[in-house]
This record gives structure tokens, sequence and C-alpha cells, in this order.
DNA sequence: GTCTATAGGCAGATAGAC
DNA sequence: GTCTATCTGCCTATAGAC
């Protein structure tokens, strides 16, 4: 099957894939279906089973490439951004940018429809969850060290409501459609850990 | 239809409601259907169309239930509790409990997929995250009167924070199974508004 | 209020030709 | 890789008897 050799699907795999991204982000995963991407992919069903065998296998691969994404950015940031003040501003510029699309954190999503997930997407959600708690650990830890974030408290926990206020957020304020709703709350956050 | 004469349904439609309620703050309103309530009520699907002619009534009487039962637990939290502070802490504590079922908050669940949802929940979901919004700048504004909780900027920008942290917390918390996770993440807002 | 029976649609999925 | 054709199952919903 074409979904076991991660790197290089086809280029229709990888074209189902940025359609279901977005109808994942925008509707939720049980809300849409093989017949929405194969009509948008202007293809057959069954040629999109194909390439996913079945949903929780086409859901795996979603989350495994943004997970992949995801985690690049970061690599970014820290490449690109001296202080861990100006990293944090732009961990949250990445969560604007998605609800700027009028989307959801993909996993933010996930996570509200988890108990109805194949377990397999449920383990990739939690670990993108994790991953994103260590990467916002380390940030506070630098952030103590270059004195340009102050915080107390255990790392672990604040990074951890570092990402909640942030999912959050942005799930408050995709019904409003208003960026503003979210920027509001993400200004705050950063004020709260001001040095 | 017994949908419209919203004081005292028949003890059917009460306990459909029990039902679905609890079958939507789990696994979300597209993940739930007419059979998963008539088996556990043990009538037919036909029977519960008599009480509710359709999903999209059913989900409305459901939001409405519960934003009245919400808006109940706020009264009761500022006619028993004297400051501000405990007021908030106590407003925390709804959600702690609502996760200590196993349960997501109703209308974060439904924030999630509320792209899917019949215009009417839309409506009721804004109204719900409003009132809430309202109460806790109300909340923010005693709390400064009786020197118990310290913010700056606009109340509304505030009181919004609160909800989304909260609601994000509950929203990571729960894959984890985990409600340290989410009373560590309150415990940190909580310290953020400390006079 | 509850039932049986059934309609009509869409879901995920498979077989097999090309 | 993509197609046609088809299957099975579940979904919401309705008609009409009791």
């Amino acid at each position: 099957m074409a979904v076991t050799h991660n790197r290089k699907e086809s280029v229709t795999a990888e074209r189902a894939l940025d359609i279901a991204e977005r109808l994942v982000q925008v509707r939720g995963f049980s809300n849409f279906s093989y017949a929405d991407i194969a009509t948008e992919l202007d293809i057959t069903k069954a040629s999109l089973h194909y390439h996913f065998p079945g949903k929780a296998e086409l859901g795996q691969a979603l989350i495994t490439r943004y997970a992949e994404r995801f985690n690049q950015a970061l690599a970014d940031i820290d490449r690109d951004l001296p202080t861990a003040r100006a990293r944090l501003e732009a961990y949250a510029d990445l969560y604007a940018g998605v609800l700027r699309n009028e989307r959801m954190c993909m996993c933010g999503i996930l996570a509200a429809e988890f108990q109805t997930l194949p377990e397999a997407m449920q383990a990739e959600v939690i670990r993108f969850f994790d991953e994103n708690q260590a990467w916002l650990s380390r940030l506070l830890e630098a952030g103590r060290a270059d004195g340009t974030l102050r915080w107390s408290g255990l790392a672990g926990d604040v990074a951890q409501g570092i990402l909640s206020t942030l999912e959050g957020a942005m799930l408050v304020a995709r019904p409003y459609g208003d960026l503003e709703r979210f920027n509001a709350a993400a200004r705050q956050l950063l004020n709260g850990l001001a040095a």
C-alpha cells in the first residue's frame, strides 16, 4: 500500500491529504467522507481506497504529516529567532495563521472527538501534544536563562498552560469568526509571561 | 410537538436528553444517533421522533437545557460565595466537575464541530459563550472592587481569556484522562489573577 | 406514546476489468 | 492508478396501526 512508504507519496495521494487536511480542520474527522475528497480531486472513491486502504490509515497519514510540518516550523523558529520571547510570539503566530484560514488546530479538533478516533490516531494526537509541551518547556527554560520570560512553578505545567490557552482561544474564537478574539487571549498570555 | 412547550417535558423526553447530553459531551453531536439513545432508553427510534421531530430539535433542546442549568449554577455561586476570588474558584470547579465525569463542556465540543451544526444550534453555542463572558466580566469588576482579584486591560478581554483557558485545558486534558492536567492549568490561571 | 415496517440516502469498503 | 459496479450497514425520517 502506498501509505506505508511515508516518503514521496504519489501526487494524487498528496493532493488527497491536502484536501482531507482542510476538511478535518474545518469540520472534524467524522464529518467528511471519501466522497468529499474524491469529488474535489475528480476521481472516484474506489481510486482513493487504492492510496489509503481505509479512513483510519488516511487519518494516521494526516496527523503524521501535520506533526512533521509543525515540528519543522518549530525548528525554523529556533533557528531564526534569537530570544525566547520572540520565539514564543512566533509560536502564537503559528496558531493565528491557522485560524486566519478559518481552520482549527488539527490536533485540537481531534482532541474534541478523541473518544471516537481509531487507536492509532489517538496515540498520534497525544504525541503531538507531548512534543509541543516539551518544546515549550525548553523555551521557558531558555527564557529564564536569557531573561526574556518570567514564570514560576514547573516548566511542564506552565508549558501545558500555554498550549491549553492557545488551543482554547482558537476553539472559542472560531465560532465568532473573529481573529481579534484569539489575539486578545494571546496578548494576555504573553503579558503574563513578560520579564 | 412536545419540544415546543419547554417546561415539563415528559419523563421519557427528559431521560432522552440525559442520555443524549452524556453522548454529546463524550463523543460529539455528530457521533451519536437516535439508535444509541433509543437502545439505552429501551424504546424504538420512531418513539424518539415523537418527542423530538429531528436531530436538530433534539440538539437545540440539549443546549437550551444545558445553558439553563449552567446559568443556574452561576446564580448559585453568586448567592453563596462572598468574594470574587472564591466565585472564580467555584467557576473553575464547575469545569473540573465536568471533566471528572470524563466529559467535555458541551459548548466546547460543539464549538469544535461548529461548522457542521444546524444554524439554531450555532446561535445557542454563541449565546452560551456570550453569557459566560458577561458573567466573568461582572466577576472581574467585583474582584477589583472587593480587592480579591487583580487584572489589567478590558474586562471583556480578560473574561474571554479565562473562558478560553478553561475550555482549552479541558480539551487538552481529556485525551490524557488526567484531571491533574486541568487543575494545573486552572491553578496557573488563578495565580495570574491573584491580588 | 409506543410500536412495526419501510423509505431513501450516504457511509466505508471490495471485486475485478482496464 | 483509475474505473464501474456492487455490497452491507447505519443514518435520519415517516406512515400508519395500536
